[in-house]
DNA sequence: CCCGCCGTGGGTTTCTTTCCCATTTGAACC
DNA sequence: GGTTCAAATGGGAAAGAAACCCACGGCGGG
């Protein structure tokens, strides 16, 4: 349970609630909420939204910040601010601040329903991707695996090496 | 809670009252009110306002002022009059003070409602931009999100290093 | 074969958001 | 100066959405 837990691994298809409730496989929630039961859920690609523990995604963030306030306080504040507000603005279209309900079912939040693309009833290929969980549109999915899968031995070995 | 409390985060959609008021979600409310009840309300672009707390948007103001302040009184804007002139007169028209009533509602000054370009019973989209809580017309927010989202891992790490 | 866990659906409660109306405030006009 | 009208402000109530909880069914393991 250090700063790097257990890898999150894992494919497996889910259904998506009449109420955009989507239940994930607890092999995925229990490592997810083993730093913190606060998550934050992010878009990706048209198609994919990824979700993460936010003790993982907030530091990245707050680095970004500190530097930023580092630079407003030395001196060139006017212009500096209107970058952390752009930045804050992308930050707010992209990132939502998400947190599991009982069953470990999330809800997907109204701005990352048509994002995602996958209307109520439909599947969704939930993926392990080692520091984060995967929220997949299966056509998405699958289009992404062919076209990757034939480069996979190489990218890991670069990975390795 | 010091000068850098909460980042205001998150993306909501709003409808505009019959009477310009709008009503800003509590999780951007409580944030933006923790500094005090004293807010300014500034026009960005066309189709975007933004909203300050007072604590927050005084010191860039007075940092803009004095710089005009001293270089007019350097002299060495003596054939730039006109200059000067035009800023103090942005300076004035770009903000308005304001506060909240009773459910976290704002009521759009008289200048600034053309601006911002939503009629009477229109959406407006409320954007967490971390310094600052933005209103945007919901044409211009889906402009700049298109434009600017593919640069955004660009400009995070420009920030960050 | 039985038992327990996991995923799914639904009902209920709680809170938020919005519509609508009453009251007050300010100003103009008589 | 008093009265009347218009507009803004505040609050109540209803509609909608979200969170919470529990129960059923299926699958796998013992």
């Amino acid at each position: 349970m250090g700063a790097a837990g257990e890898l999150l691994i894992g494919e497996v298809v889910r259904t998506l609630d009449e109420r955009f409730r989507l239940s994930l496989p607890v092999d995925l929630a229990g490592p997810l909420l083993a730093e913190g039961s606060k998550l934050v859920l992010a878009k990706e690609r048209g198609g994919c939204l990824s979700l993460w523990s936010a003790a993982v995604w907030r530091p990245r963030l707050d680095a970004a910040l500190d530097v930023l306030r580092t630079k407003l306080q030395a001196g060139l504040l006017a212009q500096r601010v209107g970058e952390v507000q752009q930045a804050g603005r992308l930050l707010s279209a992209r990132h939502a601040a998400v947190s599991l309900s009982g069953r470990d079912r999330l809800v997907i939040p109204e701005g990352f329903r048509g994002f995602l693309g996958v209307e109520p009833g439909g599947d969704v290929v939930v993926v392990g991707a080692a520091v984060c969980v995967e929220l997949w549109h299966p056509q998405a999915w699958q289009q992404v695996i062919t076209a990757e899968m034939p480069d996979f031995r190489r990218r890991l070995d670069a990975l390795t090496g």
